[in-house]
DNA sequence: ATTATTATTGAGAATCTATTGCAATAATAA
DNA sequence: TTATTATTGCAATAGATTCTCAATAATAAT
């Protein structure tokens, strides 16, 4: 079942309605792997002259949050990102001070600490967030000149 | 020299001035070592009867980092926290998601994460941020019920 | 197919918070 | 004391998100 199907089938089954807008919106979410946000995808959709209004992009995002298919990242840069969860495996980032780029990566060591900290303390860990940043191979070679490509993310970082 | 000099001599080598209010923001944020937000802060103060205005608290938080007094750490919420620096090593945090908790810990391995991540993509890793969250002792032992207590944070998570 | 029910939409208003403009004030230097 | 100008507090602004509401449209019932 794919992104779309699921979402459907969990339009369905809490009594909501499927509707074009949501289906534009999703379809377009999910057509790449990118992290997005509202903005990014409102303006998205505008050029490719099937407007949605924020007003139902702000309200279809929780529901896809609560039938598992997205979720919330935290980019500290003012407002909300998200980034696909269905087939992507829990995962870490890397964020160039540089460029804003951002690059994801898996890391198992994590879970190690996760363990330790929860045996030692008692405590039930039931997750971690780890961001590493710094400066990726192109600014490095700019020295401290602005890149404006991004990887992962279809964002632009200002 | 303690962080109040270290702001005095900062202020002075940049050709800015020292004033009551920035006095009065700093004592109160170094009376503690806790975390905070420009929220608690300026109520805190307004409370003491030595009401500062927001946009002064705003205004000196940049003058405190550059100096290298805070940092900036949780986003989450949708507001920037911030920690102290000077003598405070670096370390990680553990949050409660039943009490909104914060416990802080240190943990090397981390900087093994690091180390791996620059050699196999040629990056520069200038730092990290590793969050763990979950339930702290006293959640689990109410299983689900609310606390209020706070250990190394004033904030009330809400 | 028609009708009834009611979830959804879009536009804009409201809200909430971080930041900024500005006139008055006050810290420092001359 | 006076001049200079950084700083302050208030209010205005900006940006992200939520809310209001009348019009619309998806679904179920007939
Ligand atoms: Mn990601
Ligand atoms: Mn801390
Ligand atoms: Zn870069
Ligand atoms: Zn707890």
């Amino acid at each position: 079942m794919n992104e779309i199907e699921v979402f459907r089938k969990y339009v369905k089954e809490s009594g909501l309605r499927n509707t074009p807008e949501r289906e534009v919106i999703i379809e377009e979410i999910f057509l790449t792997h990118d992290h997005f946000d509202v903005d990014t995808l409102y303006l998205c959709l505008k050029n490719k002259k099937c407007s949605i209004s924020k007003a139902s992009i702000y309200r279809t995002i929780p529901l896809l949050i609560e039938s598992g298919l997205i979720k919330e990242v935290f980019f500290e840069d003012g407002h909300m990102h998200y980034e696909h969860v269905l087939g992507h495996e829990h995962h870490c980032h890397f964020r160039c001070l540089g460029c804003g780029k951002i690059i994801e990566f898996k890391q198992d060591e994590v879970l190690d600490i996760e363990k330790k900290f929860s045996r030692s303390h008692g405590f039930e860990v039931t997750g971690h967030k780890l961001e590493l940043f710094g400066y990726c191979r192109e600014c490095l070679k700019k020295e401290g000149k602005d890149c404006k490509v991004s990887i992962v993310d279809r964002v632009n970082p200002n």
